[in-house]
DNA sequence: TTTATATATGAATAGTTGTTCATATGTTCA
DNA sequence: TGAACATATGAACAACTATTCATATATAAA
């Protein structure tokens, strides 16, 4: 496919030895990618100010809508990402749809993005 | 704008009462804005690894598109957001440049994800 | 100074994503 | 049963993003 020891950048590495250990001690690619997809979840406005207000209290999702004052349905598409990623449970209660997170990690997570915020970086 | 105590979903609240009260523990909007921001940073395959290699080893521009078998432009402009994220920093020698995490804090926010990866959630 | 090379960057492009609108589904109440 | 309503969902569209290619910049070596 490529040469192995070309001098060019684009074809070879520079420090090899680093390159190697480092290369040693990836995670599998699937669990970067699946750990992307993860702070993908989180990095938007509208998910992460659900999953704040989900952190508070149990919420209907006319709730988070009239909080976030946003469309119904812009928040219903928002919790289907956020369940998908299992970042949220719900129950139903008659025609209502209660939200919550889904574990405690998820809080967790937040805080430690929140924290480095914080920190005025 | 809008009517303030309407039947219907799109304009009021179920709940006022916990509505209320979550509005009243929200962070600053730019605030979530700004994580948001953070995570979105996080929230890609190729800033993810990028982020992994750096928390194992300074390394340059060069060897992280070896390691990664991407193209170094690719992996230029990826460092710029991480760069503008203040997520890495860089030091000069020569014509080689070497990026490296710019905190510890960093890793500690790839780490809460990574495990609850691991989680199996 | 010329050549080689490590990195940066602008333009172009293809793919992705978030919101809206319209409407469907399912439940409650009269 | 029919009307009201909470939620879900598909299609459309605008905005954004990641990569590539071409090229610029800067440093080092010849």
């Amino acid at each position: 496919m490529q040469d192995q020891q070309a001098p060019h950048c684009d074809v070879s590495a520079i420090h090899t030895d680093v390159v190697d250990q480092v290369r040693d001690s990836m995670p599998l690619e699937e669990e970067l990618f699946t750990l992307a997809e993860l702070f993908k979840v989180f990095g938007d406005t509208t998910r992460i100010r659900i999953l704040y207000a989900l952190s508070q209290a149990e919420m209907c999702v006319c709730d988070i809508a009239f909080l976030l004052d946003m469309k119904q349905s812009a928040i219903s598409h928002q919790l289907r990402v956020l369940k998908q990623a299992k970042l949220v449970k719900f129950r139903k209660e008659g025609r209502v749809v209660y939200y919550s997170l889904d574990d405690d990690h998820i809080k967790a997570i937040f805080d430690q993005g929140y924290q480095h915020i914080l920190e005025g970086k």
